[in-house]
DNA sequence: CTCTCAATAATGTATAGACAAAATACACGC
DNA sequence: GCGTGTATTTTGTCTATACATTATTGAGAG
């Protein structure tokens, strides 16, 4: 699951920045934080300031600081949505849409982790809360989600109220990631999600799969179906990778 | 379409940055030419090699150029694939999964855009050669593809043999593009689109629409419809925007 | 108490120089 | 001709310094 990325020498300024982004993605300095100044970081290096601020510049370009002349740089707030994939938090896309976002939540309960279904691939990590629920943009249904939580990653996730904040949503707000993967596709309505959507048995529906990490351990699966035309992923870029959602 | 990268003052360095982007992306240099050596530059803009430094170093992790030591810096090859979505070159999925590429040309005529029509946006800019093929994986039909290419901005496109090569292989490997936007739904298959993939109408398809467009010229506009057995997409990446297919 | 303006602390950018590292080019010996 | 090793060119990185820019802070005037 590791992004390995060159592990031959590092620089002085890469370490520098790997230090920070570590620093980051570890949870130790939070959204909002600020950084220590270049010149202490200089001195905590023994470096020149300017080789501090190549990382603290290239950390900003990747978005993972904001620099704000005399006031320091800070951690930049995480991304609601993968701008990668235009795949914001879906109570945001109904927002965006000027209508009203509805949850329903069809059931929640813990469990072991099954290993060997394709679902449960959770590397063993025990107790899983597995939630059907259903999301509804002015009271019409609007997409169906069936997700795994890992407790053993998200302990607090047992004490969430799912039937307040979708699962996502709070994930987002509570859990760091530093990957995923999502997996989209077509898919007929079978005779369940037919009748959640309020659509024919058989209809297109768009399928979103995403599985998500922090570090090496698996923290969320899930699947969310949505009618055809209800929803379309839509993403702009650039061949950069340079993202907008 | 302009993605405006804020338009204030840029520093020297981002000038020089953006100089060299302009040439790069403008097809004045292309993939694989080398740019002039960075002490070049320096005397050119009458400012230190550091700085110059900066500007092809920023181009390089932007993955516009290639910098090696002793022989130059050089204009990279374009990415195949938008890594960033991980939707690569149809004939390179087939190939990934050992199949035997296969492509049917079904049409393709000049004419003029009508516009107005949705899929016609382009900008008025006269001519367009529109495409219909269908892509094989070993014989059998993967995706009905239709397409419109705008002959103002690739003429030579009038030329292409898209019966041998594949209109989107060939564009990537001529025209280089600094914006995209992907559109991807479920849509049913109609009568047309059922036949040639072969599948039952009514079908849930894949659908994957993408705008091109190169600086404010509007390059092509393609639709490509998957049998929903036949193909996922799948995205890797992280909340930086990094990513892989 | 509030407004204004100057001092200040941080980033933003550039400089000139130095040495390291790598890959090409070239001269040399066989 | 053919390999081999050395010289050279170009990028890779860092330093120490300088001054510009900007937002905050704080002091002083009203």
């Amino acid at each position: 699951m590791k992004r390995e990325k060159g592990a031959e020498t590092l620089s002085l300024s890469q370490r520098i920045r790997a230090d920070i982004e570590e620093k980051i993605m570890s949870g130790a300095w939070r959204p909002g934080d600020r950084i220590p100044v270049e010149h202490e970081l200089a001195a905590q290096y023994g470096c020149a300031r300017m080789t501090v601020t190549r990382a603290t510049e290239a950390l900003a370009e990747a978005g993972l600081i904001v620099r704000r002349k005399r006031a320091g740089s800070f951690v930049a707030q995480p991304r609601m949505e993968s701008a990668v994939l235009g795949i914001p938090d879906i109570p945001a896309t109904i927002a965006e849409r000027g209508k009203a976002y509805g949850l329903r939540l069809l059931s929640a309960r813990r469990r072991v982790a099954a290993a060997g279904a394709e679902e449960d691939r959770f590397g063993g990590s025990g107790d899983v809360l597995e939630i059907d629920c259903l999301h509804l943009a002015d009271g019409i249904p609007f997409a169906f989600e069936h997700r795994l939580i890992s407790l053993a990653v998200v302990p607090a996730a047992a004490e969430a109220d799912f039937s307040r904040t979708p699962p996502g949503t709070w994930l987002l707000a509570h859990v760091p990631w530093t990957e995923a993967e999502h997996r989209i596709g077509a898919r007929a309505a079978d005779a369940h999600a037919a009748e959640l959507l309020n659509i024919a048995k058989g209809a297109p529906c768009l399928m979103l799969e995403r599985r998500t990490w922090r570090g090496d351990a698996h923290v969320t699966w899930v699947r969310q179906l949505f009618a055809a035309d209800a929803f379309d992923l839509v993403a702009r870029f650039t061949p950069k990778g340079d993202a907008a959602g």
